[in-house]
DNA sequence: TGTACATCAGTGAACGCGCGTTCACTGATGTAC
DNA sequence: TGTACATCAGTGAACGCGCGTTCACTGATGTAC
């Protein structure tokens, strides 16, 4: 059990933040109220006020959480193969984003929809998850010549990973329609593959 | 001018759905309140309940308007290609999807903010812009086999067309960057052409 | 170690703003005779 | 065609709810001596 003030407030930060964290999941960013929030954690309304100026400053503490998490996992894993003419080094890649996207369901859809209600919070989130995209942009560089800029197919590539995650584990859910993570990575790898390299598939 | 009752009504409600479509262009679904449309449209408050319960029911009815209008381009359009396997059928139906977004951005937009709010109203709605689709399904159940179902193809396929359109129609002319039509669907058709019908990229 | 005071995390009721929604009212159109 | 009453679209001020935010208060931890 905490004794000192800063373990104490310090667990409260982060009840507040896993009660976010339950809270987004269950009903989502936009139609969750502070005191939703702060009944979750078990504290009084109030108290959320000491630790964060409102729920995007929240929003952005939880995802510099999840970066850090999430950069920890990237710097155990080296030299990964990054020649998208081959399949595993596609699927690879497609496997990475669907597991962090499922992983951090409750922060992905709260950015979501963050964005879509305040477009420069959006913008700021959006900055924050950029990372992975400067690492991407080089494999698509490499690639052999198409008449679109890297850029474009880059934009395209996470167009259709994150409305595709989006649709399969947060809308169709919501119907009791699922697939597997095989499916999901299957059906993103050979179109990803093909599209985006130019290999026919087999058969 | 109109003198009849009916028709000073009939106006009032075109001059609030109008006025509605602007708006939401300007700031957004989520962002617009009752007050901002009967503003924009040269009314009082009070007359908006005459002619829409709410702003979910007038963007239904926006929604109605907007099929109609694009049923009517349909029916003009008689036996376009749809094999797959030919670049010119992809494109066709990429640059049919391109055009019908950017023509109708403000009801685009305004379906994903609230979707995102409210996922009964996203579930309805998107059940009004479903015709589509099953047009859609059944050219790629059409194509030569995948290990992936025609159903995750094609919503693989939206995925990505969806997404692609709001980042280079929405997100990104907001922060001054913008392509061509030619670009955006000159990237799209080639991902969708070589991804899932397997034609290999030229040169 | 003990006492007196300061500081701080947490509390929850109260405040106040914003906005959706209502409603008594106006003036014009429709109807009955 | 004219008159008297009914109906209806539109008005905008007022109401009221919901929720974010504040603040006086409590009790516990920290500090000074």
């Amino acid at each position: 059990m905490a004794t000192t003030r800063r373990e104490k407030a310090a667990e409260t930060e982060a009840a507040l933040k896993a009660a976010a964290r339950r809270v987004f999941a269950e009903r989502g960013y936009l139609n969750t109220k502070i005191s939703d929030i702060t009944a979750a954690a078990g504290r009084a309304t109030g108290s959320f006020y000491n630790h964060f100026s409102g729920k995007e400053e929240l929003l952005e503490a939880l995802l510099r959480d999840l970066l850090a998490v999430a950069d920890e996992a990237v710097a155990g894993v080296e030299g990964h193969d990054s020649d998208f003419r081959r399949i595993e080094a596609v699927r690879w890649h497609v496997e990475v984003y669907w597991r962090f996207y499922k992983t951090h369901l409750a922060e992905m859809t709260a950015v979501r929809q963050a964005a879509m209600a305040d477009p420069d919070l959006g913008r700021r989130l959006q900055r924050i998850l950029a990372d992975d995209a400067r690492h991407l942009a080089g494999h698509l560089a490499e690639l052999p010549g198409s008449r679109s800029s890297p850029e474009l197919r880059l934009s395209a590539y996470y167009a259709l990973l994150d409305g595709f995650a989006h649709t399969w584990l947060v809308v169709n859910p919501a119907d009791g329609l699922t697939i597997t993570d095989e499916q999901a990575v299957d059906v993103l790898t050979d179109l990803l593959h093909h599209g985006l390299a130019g290999v026919p598939p087999t058969g």
